[in-house]
DNA sequence: GTGCAGCATATTGTATACCGCTCCCACTGG
DNA sequence: CCAGTGGGAGCGGTATACAATATGCTGCAC
């Protein structure tokens, strides 16, 4: 899918995200069309894979809905994701190169001056971090398990804004990393999928206190 | 999607899995369009479901093509099959309720009716057998595993024709859901885990042994 | 007043025309 | 004879018009 409907995909998942489309609304793809400046042939693309991603529900009549995330949601997708995480870990352990070791030391090393820095970047933090398990799902060599989590990956950004990222929880993430790669350089997959776990759990339990924490509150708008 | 497109959904499936359409063969919308009796736009909306469960490729200029199965993608499929129903049995065995597991009885019981049968009918068995999987999903009540399994399963039907399917084979997989029928009774979910994953992978081997025997032959075509 | 029927409207599904890109092949120049 | 280039045909992307279907409202009958 080339411009309009990636500029669609992108525009409608942007305003699911920010809450200018509020869980449950309905959506028209002509009202979407014009929001987004295409036609309605784009949007359907769209509006397809934010279906498959979860983001939108569809009733029985085919008609589109904002999906409502709830707290099971959340337990649903970090379940799956820490035992798909951690298998690719596994996988990843016994298949990765040398090149990929070290492209994974690099971002590592980033994200300790990231932290380092009198006023760490969030954004750039979540950038190597993206990379670090890209690069891990690669070197799985799991085209059924990248995409799989891929999806997954992909909603879990629904919360992310709930998130809140202390020093201290940037930290653990770094040290969560540095041991993955001892467990990589010396090929142990039952100690990498191990430590994978564990890092997806600790997050996924982050993301529950602060998501319980602005309980009731709107609906996930960023902060 | 109603009917033109999942007319054509089906059409394809069915052509790409019969052979008729040959792996790596590239696929023109227009001419499946004419194909299928219906316009381009159905015909949209199925490639990209196909693509979704991968039994089609799209090139870097989004022209699309037939998938071209391997042996590392039956042990791919399989792999994640194993891991992600063997999670669904755990979860089924803590959550499914009296009604589900008088239905996977019955289901067990057709099986073994089936078997029994002068001549056992492999397309009752494999239905019966698809239930059983599904009402298990269904108990297990996580959508996202729900999906990622769909695909996978839906993969799996293309090394289905390479499947022997000896009386023997059919009595293993009523013992194995027999055994996971004790283990959901006592709400074992460690044991009906370890019995769906054994039992997956059984099947796997099952698929690979008879996948390697006709190794060379022709594309996969219904014996 | 309530319930059902039928119509108006909103929304999705499908067909088709047009546009731009890509790929392949033939032609030309070295 | 080979490489590079230009052109044409094929193909996918998008817009738009039309068809089918669901939904909700209104009015009528009981």
């Amino acid at each position: 899918m080339s411009r309009a409907s990636d500029h669609a995909y992108a525009a409608i998942r942007g305003m699911i995200l920010s809450g200018q489309l509020a869980p449950g609304a309905q959506l028209s793809e002509e009202a979407l069309a014009d929001a987004c400046g295409v036609s309605r042939t784009p949007v359907r693309d769209a509006l397809r894979r934010l279906e498959n991603e979860m983001f939108i529900r569809r009733s029985e009549s085919q008609r589109s809905f904002v999906a409502e995330w709830s707290l099971s949601d959340l337990e649903d997708a970090f379940e799956l994701r820490a035992m798909l995480e951690g298998h690719a870990a596994r996988r990843a352990a016994a298949r990765i190169n040398a090149l990929q070791l070290e492209q994974l030391k690099a971002h590592n090393r980033r994200i300790q001056e990231e932290i380092s820095a009198r006023q760490p970047d969030v954004l750039r933090f979540l950038e190597h971090n993206r990379l670090i398990h890209a690069i891990i799902l690669e070197a799985a060599a799991s085209p059924r398990l990248a995409s799989s989590l891929g999806m997954l990956v992909e909603q879990s950004v629904v919360w992310r804004t709930a998130q809140q990222y202390d020093r201290e929880n940037l930290q653990r993430s770094h040290h969560e990393h540095e041991e993955l790669l001892a467990a990589f350089s010396r090929a142990d997959g039952a100690w990498a999928e191990a430590i994978m776990t564990a890092h997806i759990r600790r997050a996924f339990h982050a993301y529950r206190d602060a998501y319980q924490a602005q309980l009731g509150g709107s609906q996930l708008s960023a902060a």
